[in-house]
DNA sequence: TAAGAGCGTTAGTCATGACTTACCGTAAGT
DNA sequence: ACTTACGGTAAGTCATGACTAACGCTCTTA
C-alpha cells in the first residue's frame, strides 16, 4: 500500500502544479517558486512530500538545488489504474460474494 | 481542471477501499459498511463524494440503495497521467531551459 | 573571514476534512 | 396506520495539512 504517498501527493492542486511545471524541465527552488501563488518555504514542504513520493528527484548544483520529475513515480497510479482494467478481478468477485451472503445468514 | 474532484476522491485511503469493494461487485450501504473500520453515516459521506467525483453509480432498490464502480470515472486519471508519456512535452524543456540559462546570466 | 545567495526547517495559525452521534425522511411489511 | 429497515443529513469534535514569517545552514565569491 505504498500507493497511498503517491495518492496524497497528487491530492493537492499545488502539488499538482509543482510537479507538473517540473514535467516540462528541471528547475531550481527559487526560479519555480517564482510565478506561484504561495511563497518558496511553501514550495520546499510540497517538494519534500512529492520527494517521498518518489515523484521528483533533486540534485545541488553549488547553492542550488535543482529539481526535476521522475515519471517512474507514476508507475505506482498506473499499476492501481490497470487493477480496474474491465473486470480483471472478476474471478474475486464470486468469492466476495459468497462470503458476503454467508455472513447474512449468521 | 475538473480532475481535482477525481483526485480529491481518492486521496482518502478509506474511499479508495469503498471503490475498490464495489469495483468487485455493487452492494448496499449497509452491506459495503459491514467490515469497514468506519460507521455508516461515514460511508455514506464517503459515497457522496465518490459520487460528484463520478466514480460510482447509485440507484434505489426498495428501501435500500445499491452502489456500483463507475471504471469511466477514471478516465480523467488515466488522461492526466497519459499527459506525461515519455518526453511528450520536450519541446518546452528547451525553451524553459534557455530562459533559465537566461536569466542566470543576468 | 566576511558577505550574500539559495533552501531547508521550525513554530505557529487557520482552514479543511474525516469521523461519530443523533435525527429525519422514505419505502416495505404487518 | 404502525413499525421496522435503510440510508441520507445535521451538528459537533478532533486531527491533519497548507501556509507564512523567522531562523539557520551551506556553498560560493570577494
Amino acid at each position: 500500500m505504498t500507493n497511498a504517498l503517491t495518492f496524497a501527493a497528487l491530492a493537492d492542486p499545488t502539488r499538482r502544479e509543482v510537479f507538473e511545471r517540473l514535467a516540462r524541465g528541471p528547475l531550481a527552488v527559487g526560479d519555480l517558486a517564482q510565478g506561484m501563488p504561495v511563497s518558496r518555504p511553501a514550495v520546499s514542504q510540497h517538494l519534500k512530500i512529492l520527494k517521498q513520493a518518489g515523484l521528483v528527484i533533486d540534485e545541488a548544483m553549488g547553492t542550488r538545488r535543482i529539481y526535476r520529475a521522475d515519471r517512474d513515480g507514476l508507475a505506482v497510479l498506473r499499476a492501481w489504474l490497470d487493477g480496474f482494467r474491465d473486470n480483471a478481478l472478476d474471478a474475486y468477485q464470486a468469492e466476495i460474494q459468497r462470503q458476503m451472503d454467508e455472513r447474512k445468514n449468521t
